[in-house]
DNA sequence: TGTACATCAGTGAACGCGCGTTCACTGATGTAC
DNA sequence: TGTACATCAGTGAACGCGCGTTCACTGATGTAC
């Protein structure tokens, strides 16, 4: 049953969406190629026409998945709420890769760290656009520092069963983010940059 | 071949090491029964004397990995110097069990969750004795942003394979907490309390 | 434009393999006298 | 204290099962005339 080629390039895409899903859902290891090309209409057969193995869709599915560097950040504050809410850390299918999946990716294939790191690096550019300090140094160190936090205190969250603990993850790190925030402006309150007295994204 | 009420004893303990380390360096789903066996120095046949399942072990395991309450916290730069380390980075079997099994573990069985959970407990509650704050929440909330950023970047130092951006992750966070209190110590200089005034741990 | 044929995306059965788990057996330990 | 027997920790083969991957086949798509 030959398909169009419109219908491959769908197809392709469709694979992935769903495989980018269910890994950060469930984990690369607990979700099977004919879990994947059921999700994505298809039957498992024909995986092997799309991808070269396995490891070679978790890489692509990885990449699919994280942020790009044309999605520029608008302000920490608002991302960080919404990174460190409940529906953030009650959507892992939906949520952010690297939370999910980065700590798995590290014992991965090189392909799949690759694309990790990439993200990662893009991830540091977006929000050294929105961090506080005076130089270009102080705001990368104030944009890892917080990356960091923020995809800590989410998977610290998830894994909690004690749903007052895990709130309390989520709340505590946001509020001690602001007091960091706040401190700096304190310090030195020229130093904060306007968004528009730089560029929004790289 | 029968073996003494001693040597069983050991016998566990031993093959709780050996699962702790293989469980930290590969992730539950990578290590078998029979490797987690055979590196205690015994047959696979003989585990399920000692376990009722593959999940039993985990969550024994990871309860022996975790730190205890009784082992408190001296000072918290130190702590971080070491826990941000390339030494520790480099030492999964060995370091610390939530960055290298926290993820994994929101997945799991709810008896694994369960022991991560109350390892989160007395981290936090260590953690609060070494934080600056005047209050105790705020020493608490300090103790949660503090774990959360420590946590995330030892994950994010471990996925990235591009050798200075790992290290970076690591430096650059360990000079952000320094910042942080930094900040505090400047905004209320009497608040911070001497190791010795209070109780070393809880 | 219409027709005949080659191409190849998708199907589903099948293959190896390795895993968690079970089990009959062995022989040293522990115990009753 | 010494002996006979019951107990049970450890062994290794075996069991199901599910996974990633392969493959012969099908039939709609794309192409050459």
């Amino acid at each position: 049953m030959r398909v169009s080629r419109e219908q491959v390039t769908e197809n392709r895409r469709t694979i992935l969406q769903a495989a980018a899903r269910l890994f950060r859902e469930r984990g690369f290891d607990a979700v099977t190629v004919a879990e994947v090309m059921q999700a994505a209409g298809l039957t498992h057969g024909g995986f092997y026409g799309y991808f070269k193995s396995k490891d070679d869709l978790i890489a692509h599915a990885l990449a699919a998945a994280l942020p790009t560097a044309a999605t520029p950040l608008n302000d920490l504050a608002d991302y960080a709420a919404s990174y460190l809410s409940r529906t953030h850390r009650d959507n892992r299918a939906g949520g952010c890769a690297t939370a999910a999946l980065a700590a798995e990716t590290s014992r991965q294939a090189g392909s799949a760290r690759t694309e990790m790191t990439a993200g990662l690096k893009r991830q540091i550019e977006r929000l050294s656009c929105v961090t506080e300090g005076k130089t270009a140094a102080q705001r990368r160190r104030a944009a890892i520092g917080t990356w960091a936090a923020m995809v800590g205190a989410v998977i610290l969250a998830r894994v909690s069963d004690d749903p007052e603990l895990s709130g309390e993850m989520l709340d505590q790190t946001r509020a001690w983010l602001a007091v960091r925030a706040e401190d700096h402006n304190r310090r030195s309150p020229r130093a904060r940059s306007t968004k528009a007295g730089r560029p929004a994204s790289r």
